[in-house]
DNA sequence: GCACGACCTTA
DNA sequence: AAGGTCGTG
């Protein structure tokens, strides 16, 4: 049976890029909640899907590792359909036909080869500087500068807005580790299967006809969705009803504004999941995914309206925390926002308790500087909700209205 | 604009 | 309660 593949025990061939690990760590990255679809399967290595080819991805400290796995033919190791064309299986091969066969199996994986390249950089997003955006990131705030220094390569990914979406409208009140579950089991039980490695069997993420399809809330609630099923089903049917197949991704070249409020038309998806979507999957790097854990993140870190009672996020604290952040961070407030999001998940505590070589500043220094800091930027903090800035726009509506121009300057 | 409760499960 | 959303008042 196939294994997964470890990079110290050969067996497997990989292929690597140049990345240091200031611009990307994997065990952050890969596991803070941004995608729900990568395992550690071996120390340092995560295999997951990733556009319909099974992958295992390590790292040493200036280069990339990457393994992609196919079968005997050079095919990816995958359902008919999404392999190298002009590749014939064993059964319908005769003798005078293998060499040319091997050769169109040899092009097919140089062109495979690149290609993967190129899939690879353009889901971490490699042309994005990230040691660049940290640099202006610490020189804004010193909250920032603070958690920086442990907490570094961690970077946006660029989702497949499909599985973006679906898999963001499963973690409504619900938590990381039963959210991957999920996931786990829509892939299966809806996906492509892809290939088995060990124990473990991989899927596709499931098509948008495979989840519009109207036994899917049924299926889905059985398998422990709740409330959840429906909202996929009937997400997937109105996107294929009323938008058709291309839609999300057009979204990618549409304003931040325009693409969030079209998203928010869809059953399961209001600010909270729309926003993840749109910085996730859709090139929006200014949204600023505001849930509970966020709201804390400001109030404790940031002193961000620190009167304020409420109970549940509204659409106006929703907007007021979502500017604050983009005018403390610049136009990539999303990623910035995704570092201290990770740097605050219990799974990663302990990192903060290993030695360091920088002496760590106490703590009312460390609040005054922000202070400072947000004075300097002109940034209302204590703001109790009464305070309205001065380019604050009324509430999106339901309704997608794509002829508003309303989006913010930042 | 804001508060509240319901919604499915599991920790 | 958990990385919310939706309907109602």
């Amino acid at each position: 049976m196939a294994k997964h593949a470890l990079r110290s025990s050969g067996g497997h061939m990989w292929r690597s890029l140049a990345c240091a690990k200031s611009e990307l760590r994997l065990e952050l990255t890969l596991a803070c909640g941004q995608s729900f679809r990568w395992r550690e399967s071996g120390e340092g290595h995560w295999t997951g899907v990733l556009g319909g080819r099974v992958w295992t991805l390590t790292q040493t400290d200036d280069t990339l590792w990457y393994h992609v796995y196919k079968n005997r033919e050079g095919q990816t190791c995958g359902p008919a359909g999404t392999s190298s064309p002009g590749v014939k299986t064993s059964e319908t091969r005769t003798k005078g036909a293998v060499k040319e066969v091997d050769e169109l199996v040899a092009v097919a994986s140089v062109k495979d080869a690149e290609e993967e390249e190129e899939m690879l950089r353009d889901y971490f997003q490699l042309n994005v500087k990230l040691e660049e955006l940290y640099a202006d990131w610490r020189a804004a705030d010193p909250h920032f500068k603070h958690i920086a220094d442990i907490f570094t390569g961690v970077r946006m990914l660029r989702q497949d807005p499909t599985e973006c979406l679906f898999s963001f409208i499963c973690t409504s009140n619900n938590h990381i580790s039963r959210i991957q579950g999920m996931v786990d089991r829509l892939c299966l039980a809806l996906g492509a299967p892809l290939c088995q490695l060990d124990q473990t069997s991989y899927h596709d993420f499931p098509a948008l006809a495979a989840l519009a399809d109207s036994s899917v809330e049924a299926r889905l609630r059985d398998l422990g969705f709740g409330y959840r099923a429906r909202f996929l089903q009937q997400s997937a049917k109105q996107i294929l009803d009323t938008h058709g197949l291309q839609w999300l991704k057009g979204l990618r070249s549409v304003p931040y504004l325009q693409a969030r409020d079209a998203l928010r038309t869809l059953p399961g998806v209001g600010n909270k999941v729309a926003d993840c979507v749109c910085l996730m999957s859709l090139d929006k790097a200014e949204a600023v995914p505001v849930d509970t854990h966020v709201w804390q993140i400001a109030k404790r870190d940031y002193k961000y309206a620190t009167g304020n009672r409420q109970k549940s996020i509204t659409d106006k604290l929703h907007r007021d925390i979502g500017d604050f952040f983009r005018k403390l961070w610049g136009p990539f407030a999303g990623w910035t926002q995704s570092v201290l999001f990770c740097a605050d998940l219990k799974k990663f505590q302990k990192l903060k308790e290993m030695p360091r070589l920088v002496q760590p500043k106490k703590e009312e220094e460390d609040e005054e500087e922000t202070r400072i800091a947000c004075k300097k930027k002109k940034i209302k903090t204590e703001e109790n909700g009464t305070v309205k800035r001065a380019k604050t726009k009324p509430a999106g509506h339901k309704k997608a209205n794509l002829s508003v121009k309303n989006e913010r300057v930042v």
